[in-house]
DNA sequence: GCCCGTACTATTGTATACAATTATACGGGT
DNA sequence: ACCCGTATAATTGTATACAATAGTACGGGC
């Protein structure tokens, strides 16, 4: 099997460095590399059929998402993350993610309120049934479109970084069940501020949002990660 | 004259990657480069005697930082910042650094609150000697050491990654005369609530501090970038 | 037995060769 | 003159070869 038969085996669509970062990104999301593993060149490349060109590329942007600290002549190692690393996380978010709910209030357009009072309802939905892993998925949703409402590539940006470690840190265990729910609540009553152009509510509420499930989290021994 | 050759032009302390990436990234933050100037890699490499390996790393990281944005099979072009962006970064400042400030007050160790002390009585004496540029200076380390003393390596890498933005905008003209020294007096202010233990005073402080800096960009036409 | 140096191996760092893609220039057809 | 396809050149994308560095195992000296 040489190189290029490799390349067919998944979609062409993006460069093999784009896919190779993706696939690292995703991995390392989902906790199937240990903390401070190290990752080598050689056998990710092996074994994504590629060679150590896109792969170093790869690593140097996952470096500078934090996500892989690169040791020079050394290695590459899975960035651990501790307890204070999360606490900060949420503290920052807290300011953040008001600042965001007001310019998404000021900002948000007709498609993106729509999508987000869908994500709303439709995570009320799979509450009700108990579908913890949707709810995950919407949870996640419902903050990415609320970066995108607010018009600001900078904050997105930010923002986005900042909710990734969150993702992380929820794959130390299993969604809990009651927090869920109570984020989809809080996500109602954001998303209703910013519908009816309540700037200073909306501020207030995502700001108390991140708290909340911040709380959450300590409470049940920093492992969940709603919000 | 080969690559080697060019390899002991400068320090070999740091990898050829790090190398061009610094070199790059001060050009670029100099304006060296125009906004939407396109940087080619063999162009880059030949320059600084290496090849186009190094080059293509250091331009990933580029662009995650947000300094340059490649466009698959085309190439990598420097970014521009418009006004709303530099708007958006000082709103944004204006969160974190209060935060920032709270936690230095917390965390900042002793030969962090002397350089701090030193920076500011420092940059007095530059101020009364109408020395603009160690003005500038010993500003940008102003803010670096209070990223440092807030104890969150988190915090701490995205203030500096905002930070690193105001740098580009300041070079578009020369500096101000009047913003320096009262920026430096806000810097006193702040460095007196952080040492005095005074948490609640050194957040509002740095908040408004960037508030100030902001209007006053503004007032000169958003060419001025203290803070 | 322990220390230390040396050879060897594994891994990262860099340069270069080649492939693929995009931009450009040219020339024929209308 | 203009449009458009093709050839050509320039540039990026990837693979591979080689260099430098770091880690490891072995063996001699004490």
């Amino acid at each position: 099997m040489n190189h290029y038969d490799a390349k067919h085996d998944t979609a062409d669509k993006y460069s093999l460095r784009v896919r190779v970062f993706s696939k690292l990104r995703a991995d390392i999301l989902s906790g199937r590399y240990a903390e401070n593993e190290e990752l080598k060149e050689m056998a990710i490349g092996e074994e994504m059929g590629v060679s150590r060109t896109p792969v170093r590329e790869a690593f140097r942007q996952l470096e500078l998402e934090g996500l892989i600290q690169i040791i020079p002549n050394k290695g590459a190692y899975v960035t651990g993350i501790t307890e204070k690393d999360v606490k900060d996380i949420y503290i920052i978010r807290s300011l953040l993610e008001g600042l965001c709910a007001r310019w998404a209030t000021e900002h948000i357009t007709q498609a993106q309120m729509e999508e987000m009072e869908e994500n709303v309802y439709l995570a009320e939905f799979h509450a009700g049934k108990g579908h913890l892993d949707q709810l995950a998925e919407l949870d996640n949703r419902f903050h990415d479109i609320m970066y995108e409402a607010c018009n600001s590539k900078l904050l997105e940006h930010h923002l986005k970084d900042l909710h990734q470690y969150v993702l992380r840190v929820r794959r130390k265990t299993l969604a809990n069940a009651n927090r869920g729910p109570k984020s989809n609540e809080e996500h109602k009553n954001i998303m209703e501020a910013i519908k009816t152009g309540n700037a200073d509510l909306a501020e207030e509420l995502a700001h108390q949002h991140m708290i909340n499930a911040y709380d959450n989290m300590v409470e049940n021994g920093l492992h969940e990660a709603y919000g």
